[in-house]
DNA sequence: TTGTACGCGTTATCAA
DNA sequence: TTGATAACGCGTACAA
């Protein structure tokens, strides 16, 4: 009936000497072993109601090793794209009987080390990493021994199992988009100078071939730069830009966050959106469909991304396949067009042509 | 050096016997021991980190029997309020040294009972609690015997400690911003029909004392219900008003969220914001300084309620105060005028006086 | 100041 | 089908 917790928890012991049997059998039927009496069954489990029993967990975690959490690590939970990602993680991890332990790395390279081998790994059975801070270099640091995927595709041959995008053809079709709508002068926001492998340089890249593809030539005064893919960060890039005098007549912003906080540079300068400039942003945060204008924008298939993870990472946790290769995984897209590219004809939303497509292959 | 887990762990015994003192020493020094001899704690030390060794926190869970785990439940991450008030309670947690697990109830009765007597409260040493579907009846289910906090003002004189804040001021204190602006025909959206105790009911009952201040009728027809807190509810209830045909001059969203929604309906009709409606909005979430126009909104002290109720919660695990009487925390709150009541005045955003108030009293 | 030995509540091994 | 008993790794009396 009640549950006792504080002061005097019921134990195993307890329900064995209210049903009369042993302590293991108890065990036995907690755990749904089947060779069991109905009888006796019925007696334990009438006993587990009576005396509110519930397994400690502690124990059977130190007996057998697993605690039946997973971490998920990510930048900030105030970051939209991350809170929502969280969200469909728990539900996943949920649906699979398993806990979700959120950690927060700020995108800070120290504590996203800190992660990979901090006292918090002794809480959980493994761990879905989305790395930002990290780089190639710190490959080495990825090689944990115990079970990891990581989302993003800042770390490309790292030694775990990878979620990812195809942040290539995504950005790809993300700039066909807006040249389909007859713009020349397309601006990016979001760059990372220097990097090669993380997800800001591939969907540059994404955007150049694009650009190629049209014959349209790439102009470096349309490169906004952004360490961190904040609306403050896409605000003060979308004003930098302005401020530059390039002309431009479209935006893409290397996420949501950014292309709002351009959006919201826009708004204040009363440049019409999108008859002056289009904009279309990454990755379809709830947000998007509620700003003014509602932004356009690249949906990168969430839900599936965090299924896919919770799945690779239990098959890791239960070892059901011992010697599996690592796998990268490639979640689809899909191209969102709303007012900020389409204009009025999408005030009643509506989903352009997916152009998606996916994969698996091993790496 | 390197972390063995799997395959082997390092333990107690492995470190004392390199460094040749017994598994208590190892453990003194583990834990911060002060009557250790310098040249043994270097030892001591020094096998720790030759080893790897970190401490297994099952077993000192079983044998303590705390984890230095709190829960967080919450309705959804998606929605930003949550999401950010999840941020900080992370960090205020974290900065104690404890660490946080999120449990999504999604606003659902029964999910919300779970949380007070599931498996995963094994998995903690208390609980930061928001419910939102419980009511006044299920105040007996809330008189659980472990270390509890709520949040929000739902269960009015819960057996437990809350941190809330003023919503009726608050509510009273944006209304009265609406009133200041010249503004009489103000609609409410959020309403809860029927609730008496929730911060729907709070809230709506601070805008009607503003509204009795400044001898303005109260219009039922200026009402909008949305069970919940959406911005998808918020525009439909927004657009439920226009259609009806009743005069509007301004709108009272009871969250951010809702406010937003409205905004877009507004936005969509080409209704003018502030000129024709200046809408305002409760919570204050990023997002609401980069919407077109920015929303004018309460802004509740999110720090100030996550840093307390951690701060409960511990002096409760703690039981550094034995018996002490459940209290109630009453956060500041202030409010935050943006263009969507202020219009161009607030292009350059500037934040209002602050009304706040704060208090603690006994419950 | 340090060591010995026991127990926290489970699961697992082996016999019965 | 069930029972007795030994771990799991750590904290803590109590002893030295």
């Amino acid at each position: 009936m009640s549950t006792a917790k504080r002061g005097g928890a019921v134990t195993m012991h307890d329900v064995a000497a209210r049903a009369g049997v042993s302590i293991k059998t108890v065990s036995n039927v907690v755990n749904g072993y089947q060779h069991i009496r109905a009888e006796t069954r019925q007696r334990v489990e009438a006993a587990i109601a009576d005396l509110g029993y519930q397994v400690n967990m502690s124990a059977r975690t130190l007996r057998t090793g697993r605690t039946g959490i997973i971490g998920l690590a990510v930048p900030e939970l105030s970051l939209p794209y991350f809170a929502e990602l969280a969200d469909s993680v728990i539900r996943a991890a949920e649906s699979r009987g398993l806990t979700v332990l959120i950690e927060q790395t700020g995108a800070v390279r120290e504590r996203e080390l800190d992660v990979l081998t901090g006292q918090r790994r002794h809480l959980t059975d493994g761990l879905v990493f989305s790395p930002l801070a990290l780089g190639p270099a710190d490959s080495a640091a990825l090689a944990v021994d115990f079970p990891m995927v990581l989302l993003g595709e800042r770390i490309f041959g790292g030694p775990a199992d990878h979620v990812t995008m195809n942040n290539v053809e995504a950005a790809r079709a993300a700039t066909q988009h807006l040249l389909d709508l007859g713009r020349r002068r397309i601006a990016v926001i979001g760059a990372h100078e220097g990097e090669t492998m993380g997800s800001a340089a591939l969907r540059v890249q994404g955007y150049r071939l694009a650009l190629d593809d049209a014959g349209v030539p790439f102009d470096p005064a349309l490169v906004g730069e952004a360490g961190l893919w904040h609306r403050a960060t896409g605000a003060e890039a979308m004003h930098r830009l302005l401020e530059s005098g390039v002309e431009i007549d479209a935006v893409f912003g290397l996420n949501d966050a950014l292309a709002l906080g351009a959006l919201h540079v826009l708004h204040a300068r009363r440049i019409d959106v999108p008859a002056s400039i289009a904009v279309i942003g990454f990755d379809n945060i709830e947000e998007t469909g509620y700003s003014s204008p509602t932004l356009s924008t690249v949906s990168p298939g969430r839900e599936q991304i965090a299924t896919t993870a919770v799945d690779l990472l239990l098959s890791r946790i239960e070892d059901s396949e011992p010697d599996r290769p690592f796998v990268r995984v490639i979640a689809d897209f899909e191209i969102v067009g709303r007012e900020s590219t389409l204009g009025e004809a999408a005030a009643v939303p509506l989903t352009a042509a997916a152009t998606g497509r996916s994969g698996r292959d091993g790496s």
